[in-house]
DNA sequence: TCAATCCGTATC
DNA sequence: ATACGGATTGAC
């Protein structure tokens, strides 16, 4: 049922009308009568028998004799909602799109329904049997069932399937093929294999992608690395095994980049790109081409995580680490997750891609579940531009216009002469706006308001600071830390560095990406971009500078993830740089001692995920333990924890205030309790709606952000 | 003793 | 939301 209600979150079984026999088949919606009222459904399962031992009743409708639900993602569905201790149907509404009539139509129906609909419609009424609807335990049961086969179909099972089994941890063997080297692979023309053989375990992934095995990889990307063709390689090897393949990214423009590979390489027909961003009838006819195996490749943003592509071989992910791979609605399923788990229901190969590295993947890889592909040190040396670090250093405040451009002379330096030698300069400012927030100029803490500790802003050049939570004024600021009485800038904005830049170098085109317009790419000639992280566009032949300011403000950020955060941006911008140590120059304007600029420094973000994962090893922190977060008021949150069957192992931390006067709590255990733990919180959360407990509380498993 | 009503629980 | 069963209450 299409209720998302914890305790409904089962299957149902319901009788299939005779004149619905043929088409009522596993995987279609459906209309059906639930507790007096007509709700929509998915039809799970048929079965000659039904274990309900009360009166069954009939589905009223079939809404469409398309098959939008495959068996192979409802039991992703299933295994995905246990794991985040969420509804089967909160799961199909991310999985499947709305169905838009029209697009239905527009190509002939699946083969099997439709075609000889109308011959059962003579068929004798009432000889049906019970088919099991979204949400209902098992399906192969007793009851009804007479009448002969096939105008008696049994009992349907409708949403809510049964199955339950949690995947996900890393346990089997692993298997990217380690040789190094050289043999011609997969590809189709003679460059394929070029871009995999600067990893030794390049050209064995692809080989055993095209032998139809099912590999399982984490890859670092060279800086510079053209990593949309490596992944249209990948998924052009994984065709030629007659298998599909599903490839997430993070956003629209890595899409389109991703796109344009796959074009390149499998021609057009082949694939298909599918995100929320198409709009429903686009949508929907995306994911009708791979539902009915038009295509064996669905790119996409996560929308496209659950894509029903025909016989996976492969699932594939860019840059696990940004956070909109992070689904924002119950039950908050992250794209790599979800990903992984399929790939192991399934037996799928697994790419995991990026410059960076997150925690979450080196776990795969020191489980054994995944095999890193990383270049050698040789080729790591001959491909990454020169990285420096420099101190935010005051003397160049001396500097007039350098100091109104905050930039330290060698970042100064680096962007003059790369575009004296016409090439472009790409500048990297931590968020956009103008001011947002003031730290002490002293001693850099960041200035916090002396009455509710909110951040301080500059609404105005002139202005003076204000509380951006309480909105007062703090006139006599001083620092709490140091006592210093002055305040500068922690931030400060795309658009004002644009003016400040354009007017330090005269002459020169300055263009800014940020959120409002994202340049896709640049030309290959001297010009200024300014870009928020995730912002930044390839330039034509890479950038001759590229320059990492205000990184300080990345780092200092009250998040678990913050060195991480910032290195993941930094190695993407850094990545657009001409390659090699004669190719652009790359200054990072922060204190070279500090692990994150370390790992930018020697370009190994898998040393510093293994330092991370260490770390969070240390602290309890996801992914070495796992955690569960419950928001709500108060009492509501008090209810459910108390309520809630808790393995033995778990913690309970808290409380922490959460907006509009809720709070949080968090539960950890470690990971071998994890699937106790989300089957607990359903668990309790399903007392608490079967009772109408009034307050909501929200459960989030691995919240993206913690504390 | 029986019927009307209330309350809690399941919902095929 | 609504429907049902069992418990409770009130009238005969």
């Amino acid at each position: 049922m299409d209720v998302p209600l914890a305790h409904l979150d089962r299957p149902f079984d319901y009788l299939v009308p005779a004149e619905l026999a043929d088409q009522a088949r596993p995987g279609t919606r459906v209309r059906v009568r639930f507790a007096g009222q007509l709700v929509d459904g998915w039809l799970l399962d048929r079965a000659e028998l039904s274990a309900h031992d009360g009166r069954l009743s009939y589905l009223e409708r079939l809404v469409s004799p398309e098959p939008v639900l495959t068996p192979e993602i409802a039991r992703l569905a299933r295994a995905v909602a246990d794991r985040y201790a969420g509804n089967l149907a909160d799961v199909l509404r991310l999985a499947v799109p709305p169905r838009h009539a029209r697009v239905e139509r527009e190509a002939a129906p699946p083969p099997a329904a439709g075609t000889h609909a109308g011959a059962e419609a003579a068929a004798p009424q009432g000889s049906a049997g019970p088919a099991s609807v979204e949400g209902a335990a098992g399906s192969e049961s007793p009851v009804s069932a007479a009448g002969p086969p096939e105008s008696a179909a049994g009992p349907a099972s409708v949403e809510g399937a049964a199955g339950s089994e949690s995947p996900v941890s890393p346990s089997g063997p692993a298997s990217v093929e380690g040789t190094a080297g050289a043999e011609s692979v997969a590809g189709g023309t003679g460059s394929v294999d070029a871009g995999w053989r600067s990893y030794p375990a390049g050209p064995g992934f692809l080989r055993a992608l095209a032998d139809g095995r099912p590999p399982r990889a984490v890859w670092s990307a060279l800086p510079g690395e053209d990593w949309p063709s490596r992944f249209a390689e990948a998924a052009a090897a994984t065709v030629r095994s007659g298998r599909g393949v599903v490839a997430v990214v993070a956003d629209a423009r890595d899409l389109e980049r991703l796109d344009a590979a796959l074009t390149g390489l499998l021609g057009t027909g082949r694939h298909v790109a599918l995100s929320a961003a198409l709009g429903p009838a686009r949508r929907y006819r995306a994911f009708l081409a791979a539902s009915r195996g038009r295509v064996p490749v669905v790119i996409g943003t996560r929308a496209a995580m659950f894509a029903p592509v025909v016989d996976l071989g492969l699932v594939a992910i860019w840059d696990d680490g940004d956070d909109l791979h992070a689904e924002p609605r119950a039950p908050y399923p992250h794209a790599r997750e979800v990903l992984l788990t399929r790939a192991q229901l399934g037996d799928a190969a697994v790419l995991v891609g990026g410059y960076a590295r997150t925690a979450e993947s080196r776990l795969l890889v020191e489980t054994g579940w995944a095999k890193e592909i990383v270049a050698d040190r040789s080729t790591l040396r001959a491909r990454t531009p020169r990285i420096t670090p420099t101190g935010d250093d005051p003397q160049l405040a001396r500097d007039p216009a350098a100091a109104s451009a905050r930039l330290p002379s060698l970042a100064w330096d680096a962007a003059r002469a790369a575009l004296k030698s016409d090439a472009p300069v790409l500048v990297q400012v931590p968020r956009r706006g103008y001011l947002p927030a003031v730290a002490c100029a002293e001693c850099r803490a960041p200035a916090r308001c002396p009455h509710c500790s909110g951040p301080l802003a500059l609404r105005s050049a002139s202005g003076t600071p204000t509380c951006r939570w309480c909105a007062r004024v703090a006139a006599g600021y001083a620092c709490p830390q140091c006592a210093g009485r002055r305040l500068r800038a922690a931030v400060v904005g795309a658009r004002r560095t644009a003016e400040e830049l354009g007017r330090a170098f005269p002459g020169v085109p300055v263009r800014t990406s940020g959120r409002e317009e994202v340049l896709r790419s640049v030309p290959g000639e001297a010009g200024l971009v300014i870009a928020t992280p995730g912002a930044e566009p390839v330039a034509e032949g890479g950038y001759g500078a590229v320059l990492l300011l205000d990184s300080w403000a990345l780092l200092t950020r009250a998040d678990l993830r913050a060195g991480e955060e910032a290195l993941r941006r930094w190695l993407a911008a850094a990545a657009l740089a001409r390659p090699g140590p004669a190719g652009g120059r790359v200054v990072v304007v922060a204190d070279g001692s500090l692990a994150p600029v370390q790992a930018l420094l020697r370009w190994d973000p898998g040393w510093f995920a293994g330092r991370e994962l260490a770390e969070r090893r240390e602290l309890g922190f996801p992914p070495a333990a796992r955690m569960a977060s419950l928001t709500g008021v108060a009492a509501a949150v008090a209810e459910l924890l108390d309520e809630a069957r808790l393995p033995p192992a778990a913690e309970v931390l808290g409380p922490v205030p959460a907006p509009d006067g809720q709070e949080r709590m968090l539960v950890r255990v470690p990971r071998s309790r994890a699937a106790a733990l989300a089957a607990a919180l359903h668990e309790a959360a399903a007392l608490r709606t079967a009772r109408k407990a009034g307050q909501p509380v929200r459960i989030q498993v691995d919240p993206q952000d913690i504390f």
